[in-house]
DNA sequence: TGAACCATGTAAGCCGTTACATGATTCG
DNA sequence: CGAATCATGTAACGGCTTACATGGTTCA
């Protein structure tokens, strides 16, 4: 089941919640899901237009305030779709870090640059792990009781535990080149 | 700067160490980058050609216990154009993680199920920090002499720290979801 | 002698991005 | 009135994977 299109199945999962345009479910992605998925609005386009075909989503034209806008929802086979889905292990991504392998070609690189990189790198990690913080507060506060709770909560933990090792690697990493460069 | 071709400068940077071919490259890439980049052999070799088309490696046909083998090394050019790409911030990759996806719509997925993703993951983490902390021992033991030592070192630190976050992660997300289950 | 490894490649094709194109509405 | 946002798409194409193809060598 190699090569298959992530984006149909993240899709498909969006509208198990509820009817959603393109440009809604872009939108989502962005909100809930941006610290551990992606969406692009072009792609989304084409791929809707493949469930549809087919017959794993419906589509209801309409239009809101004057623009034009499709609604799609799941199917009964959509649902299925879905549900196989999420039954199969997701399998493991191959790595590909570009910080690590310009660090790990370190030698024949400027070290002014290699700290400029991680210095960045660690900069928007510390960025999102106080982002990330703040949205498990809010969990913490006024979603307890919702039954996606622990679901949301896993993958916020994820993303803070993800973070605050990149942070304190950072960290590490500096120190490192910096020894290197005096 | 976006959209380019990752695996030329992988190969660049490979090639900066010495002289290689194609395979040999795959097998680096295997032995020693594999906990953060990889490649596919079938890949490798078109770059190949590119680069040369380019004037970035030479070429040199020889033949290796009666094997044919085509040993590529780094002219100037390639070099300075690795240089250039490692001064360069590698630019951020966006985020597409299917395990956390699946978890993050598991409202809608069998509780037995995931405990299973969760796991099989937490036991290929496990088994990379059994390993990553393996070479790093050996790298303290008869290497820290190497000019390479402190790069490899961040490189190696990052795989540990990174394992032993999703590891801990994991152990956390294996408890919220057999409180879910029963 | 057959499996594992060494070694190089081509072809097809999917996934996803970037650039391009269009047009309405809202709001400062 | 112009910028931001809502809203939907197409075209081109690059990157990489999978499958396919070939053939020599080593070693149990």
């Amino acid at each position: 089941m190699a090569r298959e299109n992530r984006t149909e199945y993240a899709i498909l999962g969006l509208l198990r919640v509820g009817p959603r345009s393109g440009y809604d479910i872009k939108k989502v992605v962005e909100e809930h899901l941006s610290h551990f998925w992606h969406e692009s609005l072009s792609h989304i386009y084409p791929v809707l237009h493949r469930l549809h075909d087919r017959g794993w989503v419906d589509r209801e034209e309409g239009v809101r305030g004057g623009r034009q806008r499709h609604e799609y929802s799941l199917t009964r086979d959509g649902r299925d779709a879905l549900e196989a889905w999420l039954a199969e292990p997701p399998e493991p991504q191959p790595p590909r870090n570009e910080l690590l392998l310009k660090l790990f070609l370190g030698r024949h690189a400027d070290p002014g640059d290699l700290i400029r990189h991680v210095r960045e790198y660690r900069d928007r990690r510390r960025a999102e792990l106080e982002e990330l913080e703040g949205i498990a507060a809010r969990l913490e506060e006024d979603a307890t009781a919702a039954p996606d709770y622990p679901y949301w909560r896993i993958t916020v933990s994820a993303g803070i535990r993800s973070a605050r090792a990149a942070v304190d690697w950072s960290d590490e990493a500096l120190e490192i080149l910096g020894e290197v460069e005096s």
